[in-house]
DNA sequence: TAAATTTTTGACCAAATGGACAATTTTTCT
DNA sequence: AGAAAAATTGTCCATTTGGTCAAAAATTTA
């Protein structure tokens, strides 16, 4: 139901459900789905409630319509991963592109929190399956790099949800980053990719290379 | 509102009050502020709803309670870093003190986490006062460490905002880690532990000591 | 342009839910 | 024991909210 159906769509369905949608993910990603009410979606996006309804069967439907909208986009930086690349480079590299999304898409970031932590009810499925079959072959091939000797010994598993955990961190709860510190955006995310890049750099690297290990930005 | 006027409840008031907590935390971290319902509290604790709010006034009474009651043992580990001590030990315990809060009291670091999601609209007072303040602190400990060569040079506010979130992790996205690796708790926070223990050590030692930084549990 | 189709909306409904309250029961105090 | 105070509950209410529907307006098609 997406590429697919899309194309059949006439151009004033095309405008709506693009304006519900982004209407949505400011209204999902602020309150939660329960919280979240079809008049503040209606009042976001100009449009009035059974309007909505006219476009989308429910809140659940546009709810989940949201939230699978962005699930590739949302994974892709892990495809982008290359065995044939410098191991530490690409896994600097996936880490710098999880923190951009995190600075430049913190209300998707959030709604995907918000989904997992109450449960992931709409998608365990996929995280159990998908997400889970990706993340075993580039887990491999982090194990195929350390066998050769040109990454430190560490769990991929492990290393991957620490990366996720520490690049979301800064736009899941930015609330709490901003009320400790409080610099503009830009510079927090500077400082914290520096950050980052220093404790994967000083993780990853072999102990013959650490002594080179001081800048690579 | 705490320890003081608690002396003044009488035994029932006490049970009763501790009963509602108890069950509150529960569904709130399951379901959020806004989706929890006193029906549910009630069913939870076996009380009935109007009993419920005879002894709070209202849910976000509750809910405020609940989330105060945490917020000191929440932020205890923190207390526990003593500049006297060896920093990395310090550094190592604080971390595993919170890992270990994650696997015990999932649904407190839920709760929190939530909270922290939506704006942390009643909290967000005490981040950027008490919370802050004590950070500072422990920050300033860590940059002494630094200046004193105990320490490899590294910015204390994201240390602690990437210990927080790879401990808390473990906890608020169970789900997530669970539909991936499918361990049990006792092995999945064991790996974790090794792995969080080996990633700090290899962060902050010095480049002299990283000889020696092979086994330390 | 007129008919057919699509889009939009005002009015309305039923369920869920936070909370009020008076009456009743239980506990405490004298 | 009996009065006073505290605790409990059944009943009720007002608001919020997801969703329906028929009629009206706008757009497309022939």
């Amino acid at each position: 139901m997406n590429a697919v159906a899309e194309k059949n769509l006439s151009r004033i369905q095309r405008e709506k459900r693009g304006k519900i949608q982004k209407a949505a993910l400011e209204v999902f990603s602020e309150y939660g789905l329960r919280s979240a009410t079809l008049d503040k979606i209606a009042t976001a996006c100009g449009l009035t409630k059974p309007n909505i309804l006219y476009y989308y069967s429910s809140k659940d439907q546009i709810y989940f319509e949201v939230l699978n909208g962005l699930l590739d986009e949302w994974v892709a930086p892990l495809h982008e991963i290359s065995k044939d690349g410098e191991p530490i480079d690409e896994l600097l590299g996936y880490m710098k592109a999880k923190l951009k999304m995190s600075k430049q898409k913190p209300k998707e970031s959030k709604l995907f929190a918000n989904e997992i932590l109450h449960g992931a009810p709409l998608m365990q499925n996929i995280l159990a399956t998908s997400l889970r079959q990706t993340l075993d072959e580039k887990v491999a091939v982090i194990d195929h790099w350390v066998s050769e000797g040109k990454l430190a010994k560490v769990s991929g598993y492990h290393l991957f949800f620490s990366i996720w955990a520490m690049t979301q961190h800064y736009a899941d709860f930015d609330v709490q980053v901003k009320a400790i510190l409080d610099k503009n955006e830009d510079e927090l995310f500077q400082e914290a990719e520096e950050y980052l890049t220093n404790l994967l750099l000083r993780m990853l690297s072999l102990p013959a290379e650490q002594i080179h290990s001081t800048k690579r930005s």
